[in-house]
RNA sequence: GGGUUCUUAGCUCAGUUGGUUAGAGCGUCUGCUUGACGUGCAGAAGGUCAAAGGUUCGACUCCUUUAGAACCCA
């Protein structure tokens, strides 16, 4: 025993002293590090790394703690745990913070080049990059820290422009003109799952064209009426009668002068506005696909920034699109051509990053065929060699990977990896093979061509997405290293990512790797506030985690979350829920304090563990062994929020409310042997109720794990055995005598509360058996506060008592002259009443022919077993009740 | 418009392949300076399991419909 004092163990755990103690100590000895070792089995997580510009949330939390009470409770199990931790370069979002930082210093991105650029991009990483890693650290998280990686690395960058070669070469990577998700503010594509749909309230413009030669019109309706200046067309619904007079005909699109056909498509949905469509073939898919159909014009009205460019009439260009969408409305209604202006709700796209309405616009871009490569990463997750929770998943991942489109993968950036294509811009000797781009990792000294070192790089960079798909393997440097911890096990992530991240780490990974990423992948909660609304910023309802450390505790945050947190459901999180986690730290805490305070006097003999040994012993190592056991199962189904409640049960409910009050009556007055053995033994029970709730709170526990006992330098609970569950243990005939003593103990404390009698004052008690063993009695005296019991199955119900009956036995409590026999009386009848009704419902089944043969017989039987010995309760408490006096 | 999920005590949620006259934590009420803990202890109250049908000997659990909520996709 260590020699602290016990007067020197805070009445309360303060999270404060021991935290950053622990956590210096786990780092100086190495207790998280990995390597490769042959005779240990791997098991391995690789962090959804964060982006270099954000702040911990308590999404972070939640995700992290998951994967370090996985990542702890395997180390524990002897695994070789490897948490491998990182950050991710974030191409948009680190860009558009970079440039707004520059924008406040006059700084324009343009000005300074490329290069210039780059250099402030690498300070912003260097400054704020592992902002979230470091707050990390202080929620106890155990990751190898010697592998933190970045997406931008040499050796990840080079795996990144590797893979891009590899694709082309296959021909899975090709460049085209197409219409893309165009970010206006980032001036730059975005892929189809960067774009976030809002529905707003926007309006409805009803819009005359006049027909060439004729007085009639065509009214179109539309909700972007800016983008009539790059009109090619009109298009009507062949079926629909109301302009069938007009197909082939042209109008003349007003304000610009043009004349444009009207024709039909089928496409046009009859029901909608007025029926004739006006078709932007450069600014909307459906009319850009349209416009292909029927050969229109396609007219580009927009710049990068999507202000009016050189296509549109004089006095409208170089405005942006909502002053010009002002200016031609206005234009419409001077000339008599605007009908009518309606309300309309529309749902429109915006860029996820950038935070303004995506233009569809079309550009030069690179695109990677995603058919091939859905294919095998659908069946691995249909035949469940993939395992998804919550399984729901699945279905959402089938549906968007059987409708898989071509990836666009370039962007207008310069912050990420640089694609690796190079254009000859060459000179006189220039052949017509020149044209095609030059795909390779190094750069190359010339055109393979025509020899000219007059060389240009693509100017883009790709998608952080197609970075970030190689995570899984490609943060293991070594093909050793990969060989022993690839496919990795366990994915923990938001599902918000489900497309971006895991659906992509599963191609790369079947398809570069022919294996699997992960076997598990758990998809957390989404944590909200009480209002039940997301956390964001801008609402100001996210409180900030390391806040909550401080206030709360590490270990309290971790528990509380968890705790909160059920598979595939969102968490109404507040802060003041955190107080779970701290009353049970505090408990866990004072558990230790009282085994320490009586190992102060009382000696450690570990040659007494086995002896002195009852009921209760064996029913508390019953109880554990149940734990471990379902520990073991809700884990194996990654029922994370389940084994807080498992734990969260033993401790409070069986450890702290039982065994500690029953060893009480043997450490304070058993004999010195006694006290020794007793003692003894619940250090070892606690030390292993220390291991198991380490992984969720590693700080409390290893706070006193190293308290109960003198450790080596370098040990730790983090590294120690985890207990097993065996069968053996399971002692149900303790855990019988256990119930029976729980019940009695209930009942007279039951008695005691309805009848007032204050906890001061002893009472007696009778119970009419001949099974109650003395060690029993004892422990029945002094948790239930009784100064006297008399055993006797023959006795006689004592008069002005109240009474109870347990598992058929009768006890009586004489308390002459403080009992009220009417309010006996009724306390009686209630209980009388429950048992006839749960009577009359067991004789309604029992009687029922059916249940008897179809029920299994099991069931039949317990019923059977339920009725004999609520019937014989209700006899006695009947009997009790027509005797009392 | 399509898909997924949810609706159980005042609140937040459990409830394992249908078989306990429905469980926990918080909150509420009553009592407690009991020699670990008031961040605690003991006791109690509180639910026609969203609604209506159906399957079944038996439904919180399975099916259908309806109402409401959230999320994803278009």
């Amino acid at each position: 025993m260590p020699d602290t004092k016990f007067s020197e163990i805070p009445k309360a755990y303060n999270p404060s002293d021991v935290e950053d103690k622990w956590y210096s100590y786990w780092l100086e000895y190495n207790l998280f590090r990995s390597e490769v070792d042959e005779s240990k089995k791997p098991y391995t997580i690789v962090i959804p790394p964060p982006n270099i510009t954000g702040s911990l949330t308590m999404g972070h939390i939640l995700n992290n703690t998951i994967q370090d009470i996985l990542i702890r409770t395997k180390r524990m199990q002897g695994y070789n745990a490897c948490w491998v931790p990182g950050t991710d370069h974030a191409s948009i979002a680190t860009e558009a913070k970079v440039v707004a930082f520059l924008k406040e210093k006059g700084i324009d991105k343009r000005e300074i080049g490329r290069e210039e650029f780059l250099k402030y991009c690498w300070d912003w990483k260097e400054k704020y990059g592992d902002i979230i890693i470091q707050q990390l650290k202080k929620l106890g998280v155990s990751c190898d820290w010697h592998r933190e990686r970045f997406t931008m690395d040499d050796h990840y960058y080079r795996k990144v422009i590797e893979t891009f070669v590899a694709l082309y070469k296959e021909g899975k990577i090709y460049r085209g003109y197409r219409m893309v998700n165009w970010d206006p503010a980032s001036r730059s594509a975005i892929s189809d799952e960067e774009v976030v749909y809002r529905t707003v309230n926007g309006k409805l413009w009803y819009l005359k064209y006049p027909v060439k030669d004729s007085d009639e019109f065509i009214i179109v309706a539309t909700t972007r009426p800016e983008t009539m200046l790059g009109d090619t067309g009109i298009a009507v619904n062949f079926e629909d009668e109301r302009y069938k007079k007009f197909i082939g005909k042209k109008v003349i699109l007003p304000i610009v002068g043009r004349e444009i056909p009207v024709f039909t498509d089928a496409f046009v949905d009859m029901k909608f506005g007025t029926g004739a469509v006006k078709v932007t073939p450069a600014h909307d898919i459906n009319d850009y696909e349209m416009g292909k159909r029927h050969n229109l014009d396609t007219i580009n009205i927009f710049n990068e920034d999507a202000t009016t460019n050189n296509n549109v009439p004089e006095d409208l260009r170089g405005m942006d699109r909502f002053t010009v969408r002002k200016k031609v409305v206005e234009k419409f209604e001077k000339l008599g051509l605007l009908v009518k202006t309606e309300d309309y709700q529309t749902s429109i796209g915006y860029s996820e990053r950038g935070g303004v309405p995506i233009e569809p616009y079309l550009s030069e871009q690179w695109f990677m065929k995603m058919k091939e490569l859905s294919k095998p990463a659908l069946e691995v997750v249909k035949e469940g060699k993939i395992k998804f929770y919550p399984g729901h998943w699945v279905k959402t991942y089938e549906h968007w990977m059987s409708q898989i489109k071509d990836w666009c993968i370039s962007r207008q950036l310069w912050w990420g990896h640089r694609i690796p294509v190079w254009y000859c811009i060459g000179d006189d000797a220039c052949k017509l093979e020149c044209k095609s781009p030059i795909v390779s990792v190094d750069p190359p000294e010339k055109c393979p061509h025509c020899g000219s070192k007059n060389l240009k790089q693509d100017e883009d960079v790709l998608d952080t997405w197609a970075s970030s798909w190689l995570w899984a393997y490609d943060v293991f440097k070594t093909e050793e290293e990969q060989k022993y911890y690839y496919p990795t096990d366990t994915l923990v992530t938001a599902p918000d990512i489900i497309f971006f991240w895991v659906a992509r780490m599963i191609m790369a990974g079947l398809h570069f790797k022919k294996e699997i990423p992960f076997k598990d992948v758990y998809f957390t909660s989404v944590i909200r506030d009480v209002q039940g609304r997301k956390m964001s910023k801008s609402l100001g309802n996210s409180p900030d985690p390391l806040e909550v450390v401080k206030d709360y505790g590490a270990d309290a945050l971790r528990f509380s979350v968890i705790y909160l947190a059920p598979l595939g459901q969102d968490v109404l999180f507040s802060t003041d829920k955190c107080e779970i986690g701290r009353n049970f730290a505090n408990k866990i805490w004072n558990a230790g304090r009282f085994l320490l305070m009586n190992a102060q006097t009382i000696p450690i003999n570990n040659n007494l563990i086995e002896s002195n040994i009852d009921f209760s012993d064996e029913w508390i190592n019953s109880r554990f062994h149940h734990t471990l056991s379902q520990l073991d199962d809700a884990m194996e189904k990654f029922e994370i929020n389940n084994t807080t409640k498992i734990i969260y049960s033993y401790v409070w409910s069986d450890f702290c409310d039982w065994y500690i009050e029953l060893m009480k009556s043997r450490i304070y007055s058993g004999s010195e042997e006694i006290k020794s053995a007793v003692l003894t033994r619940a250090l070892r029970n606690f030390e292993n109720l220390l291991k198991i709730v380490h992984p969720f709170m590693p700080f409390i526990t290893e706070e006193l794990w190293q308290l109960i006992s003198e450790r080596k330098k370098g040990k730790s609970i983090s590294t120690s055995d985890y207990p097993k569950y065996h069968l053996l243990n399971i002692n149900l005939r303790a855990e019988k005598e256990m119930e029976f003593v729980k019940d009695v103990i209930t009942a007279l404390r039951n008695i005691r509360g309805e009848m007032n009698i204050p906890p001061s004052k002893q009472i007696n008690t009778y119970v009419k058996s001949s099974e109650v063993g003395s060690h029993q009695v004892d422990y029945i005296k002094k948790l239930a506060k009784v100064d006297e019991i008399k055993i006797d199955k023959n006795l006689i119900k004592p008069k002005a008592s109240a009474s109870a009956v347990v598992k058929e036995t009768e006890i009586y409590v004489p308390l002459e002259g403080l009992i009220d026999l009417d309010f006996e009386r009724s306390r009686l009848q209630k209980e009388i009443t429950r048992l006839e009704g749960a009577l009359t419902g067991i004789d309604k089944k029992l009687s029922n022919e059916k249940f008897i043969k179809n029920a299994a017989q099991d069931i039949v039987e317990k019923e059977r077993m339920k009725k004999k010995e609520w019937e014989m309760n209700l006899i006695k408490l009947k009997e009790i009740f027509n005797n009392l006096n």
